[in-house]
DNA sequence: CTTAGTTCTGGTCAAGTTGACACTAACTGG
DNA sequence: CCAGTTAGTGTCAACTTGACCAGAACTAAG
């Protein structure tokens, strides 16, 4: 351990990192319904080792942050999310018992069977990822750091942002039927809403714009797949990965 | 200067730094109406010397991020909010034109006759501070670094929770009539609205609170005096100055 | 003292939105 | 072709919202 006491780790100059909480839509046997799941990474080393944290390293000089929390995300677990916004720069003092260090934490969403999403492959193969079911005891309160903080922080921000926003369309694919946007209202809000009027009021936005195709398959009439059009969300927060 | 081109400098850990956005509510002669304003600093110091920017300063290895800001302000403005929330973290790598600043930006709402706002007599006395419409474009359009971006993000931010949440409360004192909560809201949603039916939403909240005393001195009828109860903020959102 | 001017405050009404729910449409699988 | 399942439409009552009216309660002017 590089420092002896608190006092004299305090006088090096913070350190900065840039971590990611990657939610994404899956199956939730326990409930029947959909629910969040993120995927976590086990540390190797020493503070917490062993344990699960956020995907997340130090920022590179030549890094703009979302660029960096994008880079390492890659490189730890295989994920390319489309979509990844800034959710908070965490720098208490002692929230690593060995330095000071500033983490600016993005969130992202991503959609299981999303083509960009090369993770499945990575993520099968690595015994060190994994994903869990967000809102688990068991997992929250394992983690290293004050990543547990974090993660109900971003489940916080996730739940106001899908009340006013539309922000589901990024947990699906690009075309989805209305009933899987509302299994995404359900998964956030946990609570379960009348088919109908989630139509009604979802077709009275014009962000969601209606297609001429269907989807077949299913043992029940084949429903209407839509697409996401429009964008709400202010320039900062819809930035692209370089 | 201490790095003579670009690569150089990039290879130089960033620096971290805390700045804020303070927005008061003011009259304006302009509209009649009540408007925002902020205190700006003039740099002393190159890049930017002469010029306008939000106050702000290097975070000191023994602040977390909130002190830090809170300190800062006190130090370059006099100004001691009650209210300082995290805003967003600007790290692009030519924010600045000489180093690698990664700035916390936190923003604060204060009031023009918080006891706790010193800042009249330091703002009155010191010419290097001084208060400007949030909008106004000739103060917008030459500031330093990237503070116009910032303060347009901060008043995008401000419009979308005055909206859905109640922050009004925080421009006002302890007791407030409901004309000054919608001189707050007319302000930052920069439309009237009508006292009637204002006067109805608001009551129907259980966040505001009745009380048995009247402000008299107008030219009118009495209005009646409220207090404002319940938070809504996140827990993080919410921490208290030290 | 009266009256004009002002804002506060309570009320009404029509239009729009929301939640509950009934009912028909269109597919699959036996 | 019939049962099962979800898609999608329609209706109704309750609630919310915006526009506006009118009386209440103060100050200031005459």
């Amino acid at each position: 351990m590089p420092f002896s006491n608190v006092a004299e780790r305090r006088e090096q100059p913070p350190t900065l990192a840039v971590s990611t909480v990657i939610f994404s839509l899956r199956d939730d046997e326990r409930t029947g319904r959909k629910s969040l799941w993120l995927p976590l990474v086990r540390r190797t080393r020493e503070p917490f080792r062993g344990q699960w944290a956020l995907p997340g390293g130090p920022l590179g000089p030549r890094d703009s942050l979302l660029d960096a929390a994008a880079n390492n995300l890659r490189d730890t677990t295989g994920l390319i999310p489309r979509y990844l916004e800034q959710l908070y720069a965490f720098g208490d003092l002692d929230r690593s018992p060995t330095r000071r260090v500033v983490s600016i934490v993005y969130w992202a969403l991503v959609r299981e069977d999303d083509p960009h999403d090369t993770a499945t492959s990575v993520l099968l193969d690595d015994p060190n990822v994994a994903w869990f079911r967000a809102e688990d005891p068991e997992v929250l309160g394992n983690l290293a750091f004050d990543h547990r903080e974090i993660i109900e922080y971003a489940l916080w921000r996730l739940r106001n942002k899908v009340e006013y926003g539309s922000i589901a369309h990024r947990l699906l694919g690009e075309r989805f039927t209305l009933a899987q946007v509302r299994e995404v209202y359900e998964a956030v809000l946990d609570k379960e809403l009348d088919p109908a009027n989630f139509r009604r009021t979802l077709r009275s936005t014009p962000d969601i714009e209606e297609t001429d195709e269907f989807l077949s398959g299913g043992k029940h009439r084949p429903p209407r797949l839509y697409r996401y059009t429009g964008s709400t969300t202010h320039p900062l927060e819809s930035e692209n990965i370089s």
